[in-house]
DNA sequence: TTAGAGCGCTTCGGAAATCGAATCGATGGG
DNA sequence: CCCATCGATTCGATTTCCGAAGCGCTCTAA
C-alpha cells in the first residue's frame, strides 16, 4: 500500500484528510517508535534497527520509504536517517503521550493495588 | 495478543516502559481512530464501526477488548463505550498531532506546487 | 591481491493480524 | 408472531509482518 500522505486517499478513509492520513501512518506498526528513536540525530540503517529491538528489517525498509515519501524523514548523503523538520515536528506532537502514558502507568498500578490495598 | 499496558511486556519491548505499551497500543490499526471517534460521547457498537469507515466488527470487537483492558474505554449499562477519564487524556495527548497533520499537508502541498509554480 | 567485517538493502516462506460477510441470541415494536 | 435492530461471534480469505539468509558494496589489513 502506498504511503498515507494528506490529500490522498488511504486505508479506512479517501476523504483525504489530513488527520485520517495521519492515524493511518501512524497506525502502522513501527512508525511512531521510528520517529521517536531518530528524535537524538541521524541513525544508520542497521543501527536503527537494533534501536527498534531489532525489528525486521524488511519492514524498516518499508517504514522507511513511507516516512520518506511523507517527508518526515529525510537520508544523508552519508546513507544515514534523520528527521526532517516535519519529522521534528511530529515528535514535539507526540510529547504529550509521553506524559499521559506515565499518568497511565499511574492509574493502573494504583487501581491494581486497590485490590491488595 | 494481550492488551498492552505499562509495567507489561509488549510487542517489540519487554521492558514495561509506559512509553513502549503505549506506542504499542497505538501502534495498532483502528486505535487511535477509535479513541478519537469516541470524543464527542459514548456510541454504540454498530454505530461506531460506521464512523470508523464501516473496519470489520471482529476487529473493532477486538480493540474494544483492548481498550477496556486498557482502561481507556468503559462500557455503559445500555452497553455503549465511552471514553474513561484516562481516555479522555490520551485524546487531549493527541490534539497536538491534529494540528501538527495540518501543518503537514501545507508543507506537502506547498512543496508539490513547487514544480507547477 | 586477497580475506574478512560491516554496511544498506532485498528476497521469500511462514506466522500473525486484519478483513468481511454470514450469522447468532437478545430486545423491542407492530 | 414477524420483522428490524442491536451487540457480538465465527471463519475462510487477504494483507501485513516477521526473520533469517544472502546480495553487492566499501573499508581495513595482511
Amino acid at each position: 500500500m502506498a504511503a498515507p500522505r494528506p490529500g490522498r486517499a488511504v486505508r479506512g478513509s479517501n476523504t483525504g484528510r489530513p488527520l485520517m492520513a495521519a492515524l493511518d501512518l501512524f497506525g502502522r506498526r513501527w512508525n511512531l517508535r521510528i520517529i521517536w528513536e531518530l528524535q537524538h540525530g541521524p541513525v544508520g540503517f542497521r543501527a536503527l534497527q537494533e534501536r527498534c529491538d531489532n525489528m525486521s528489517s524488511s519492514v524498516l525498509r518499508q517504514r522507511l520509504t513511507e516516512l520518506l515519501d511523507a517527508a518526515l524523514v529525510e537520508q544523508q548523503a552519508d546513507t544515514a536517517y534523520a528527521l526532517t523538520e516535519l519529522g521534528h515536528g511530529v515528535y514535539r506532537a507526540l510529547r504529550p503521550l509521553v506524559r499521559w502514558s506515565a499518568e497511565w502507568a499511574a492509574t493502573l498500578s494504583a487501581a491494581g493495588s486497590e485490590d491488595a490495598g
